[in-house]
DNA sequence: CTAGGAGCTGGAGTCCGCTCCAGGGCAAAC
DNA sequence: GTTTGCCCTGGAGCGGACTCCAGCTCCTAG
């Protein structure tokens, strides 16, 4: 009766999109919470686990250190009387997304500004100090290679 | 003639909120060009060092990595005739911020949905388990401290 | 003229987040 | 029964991004 649903760390580690050592890596710095095991003392990774996995590289994925998923975790395992201090803390996190959310709107408005900056310059036929390129340069400007 | 445009590094390194030690650091690792340096060799940011540190640090805070942001500075020193390879390169970066973006959003989701849960629970004074929370826990299961 | 403060350079040290073994167990396949 | 393959643990190693420091120069104030 192989339960198709609690994967072995190889499979955790494939559907995850990490390797085997980044798993055992994160149980062992508390990451993660002791994973069950079967018989000869593999991991095996059930729903809750995956679901742990997959929320852990969401926040790593949106720029949260490794210590501060570490304080979710933490949390995770503390039953119901947390939950309050639980949604504190998640709420702490998601204050920090939108902050990090801020900083990447910053910067992608800085970059399309230099775009547009740049396609202007090639449409007129300017370098960067405003002077006209010579005509025989013009194709190497709006080169892409 | 103090012209109040061209900092110290101190100054920079205020304006930019990071230390002298990280800006020298750029420099000696080719992330930012050559800074120009007052009649004593002091390092002197004008205008246009002052912009390519603010992108700097725009494409660090939004993900990109050290190497990554090179590219573009080293690209930027290349004259007209690289104008046409900079918007590339840009646009490249651009789209890593879109993507950036995306596992944001997909976090804060996850973040969401965890904190509806916990909210869900407690109104319903069940543990995570389905189980109802005895009264005498109530109190201490909503506490936020 | 000397004491203090800001900068300079080059190199060593640090922290984070994995990554890579070495040495060994267990189970099915040949 | 031994080879193959997946997994285990514990510890060493590594790349990225700074950070810290020693030893020096230069200017300015007292």
């Amino acid at each position: 009766m192989e339960d198709e649903s609690r994967l072995t760390i190889a499979e955790m580690a494939a559907t995850a999109g990490i390797t085997t050592d980044a798993l055992r890596w994160y149980e062992r710095e508390g990451v993660l919470p002791r994973v069950p095991r079967d018989a000869s003392g593999h991991r095996r990774y059930g729903p809750a686990e995956q679901g742990l996995v997959a929320l852990l590289l969401a926040l790593r994925g949106a720029g949260m250190s490794v210590a501060g998923a570490r304080s979710f975790v933490e949390l995770l395992g503390e039953g119901a009387a947390s939950h309050g201090r639980r949604i504190s803390l998640l709420e702490e996190g998601r204050d920090l997304l939108r902050e990090q959310r801020r900083r990447l709107d910053a910067a992608e408005a800085a970059l399309e500004r230099k775009i547009a900056h740049y396609e202007l310059l090639i449409a007129a036929g300017l370098d960067c100090t405003g002077a006209p390129v010579p005509d025989d340069q013009r194709a190497r400007q709006s080169a892409r290679a």
